[in-house]
DNA sequence: TTATAGATTGACTGATCACTCCATAAAATT
DNA sequence: AATTTTATGGAGTGATCAGTCAATCTATAA
């Protein structure tokens, strides 16, 4: 791993631990065995190490949910394939999930650029458009199926979070709860 | 307005603007026209101020959903009241809302004490067992129910949050995705 | 009236922090 | 080989901040 990249898991590991507020960038440099002036080569401010760590968060989640898409599945097989990913990504993933849900919360959300912004949700809003076009779903507009959608996800996620349960059931939590989300919304 | 409570108003005020980092305990006291030390006299932190403000809001909205209970109602319009009371008193309240995200997603959620939690979370609790021992909901785990129910309302909050809607059109909105999230969860 | 307790003030402080700066080293470019 | 660019280090700094403190004010009770 590169300087770079130390400075990011260092700073994720401790900005989850003890919040923006409570993590130095002094810390974050020993926690990444590198100097003081090392991390704002990388980083111009704290600031921009905040965003970039979300940006660069955020890009590997996309890579990875982006992975699971065939061309040739219908667009429940995809919904439920982007779902099952997006959950065992964030279970694998604790401290990258809730950093995602931490900067959500914060000022820093405003200095994430459009562009990245747009990059980050072209997946999900083409799936949803497809659904919306094809009338799929049931009538209602497209940002409340995106909200709904978005809300099952992260109560999905929280019970499966504060639960330890095999694989196996995982899964099946997983695919059930799915079923009644896809229910829910199409008609 | 005493002075407690003009500093809780000016903390919430700007710790939604600029997060519990960018605020100092200085810009407090002056936003809530009061000394420094005064803020001090009250709260012997800026983490007690923090938390303290986290308590007040949730006794608050939670004093308001309990106003919505009625005795005799069934569970389903006891259910739909509370939905129904969360989600207006949450657009009515945007900067408590967003206050008490922010905070469940900051190293202070693990000040409140389990006395505290408690009280926040006995109406929703209770309504909640009343549902699973009555086996109206389908045979999920109680903590899956909470959770999946606890998402919904997150995203249709955000929707309803994100579009401006009149009053007429927001009642019907949530009375619509009331019976979604009804009809998913019960038998 | 006096005594006591709480409320309020704002100047002050010790510590901390984000960030700078310059020296050196390594790598890339000419 | 010479030159430029990039990477790294770490001591240093000015600003800021949470929290203190002693003085004064207010109110109530004895």
């Amino acid at each position: 791993m590169n300087k770079e990249q130390e400075i990011l898991a260092a700073a994720l590991k401790l900005f989850v631990e003890f919040g923006f507020h409570g993590t130095p960038t002094s810390k974050i440099a020993k926690e990444a065995g590198v100097a003081n002036g090392t991390l704002f080569h990388y980083f111009k401010t704290k600031e921009d190490l905040i965003v970039g760590l979300y940006n660069h968060i955020k890009d590997d989640l996309n890579r990875h949910l982006s992975e699971t898409q065939k061309e040739k599945d219908s667009l429940k097989d995809k919904m439920k394939n982007l779902y099952t990913a997006s959950l065992q990504w964030g279970l694998v993933h604790k401290p990258e999930f809730y950093f995602i849900q931490q900067f959500h919360f914060s000022p820093h959300l405003a200095k994430v650029s459009p562009e990245d912004i747009e990059r980050q949700t072209r997946l999900h809003l083409q799936l949803l458009r497809e659904g919306v076009t094809g009338e799929i779903f049931k009538p209602f507009p497209e940002q409340l199926i995106s909200s709904t959608l978005g809300g099952h996800v992260y109560g999905v996620y929280q019970y499966l979070l504060n639960t330890e349960l095999t694989q196996q059931k995982q899964d099946e939590i997983i695919g059930q709860t799915f079923e009644l989300l896809w229910d829910m919304l199409t008609k």
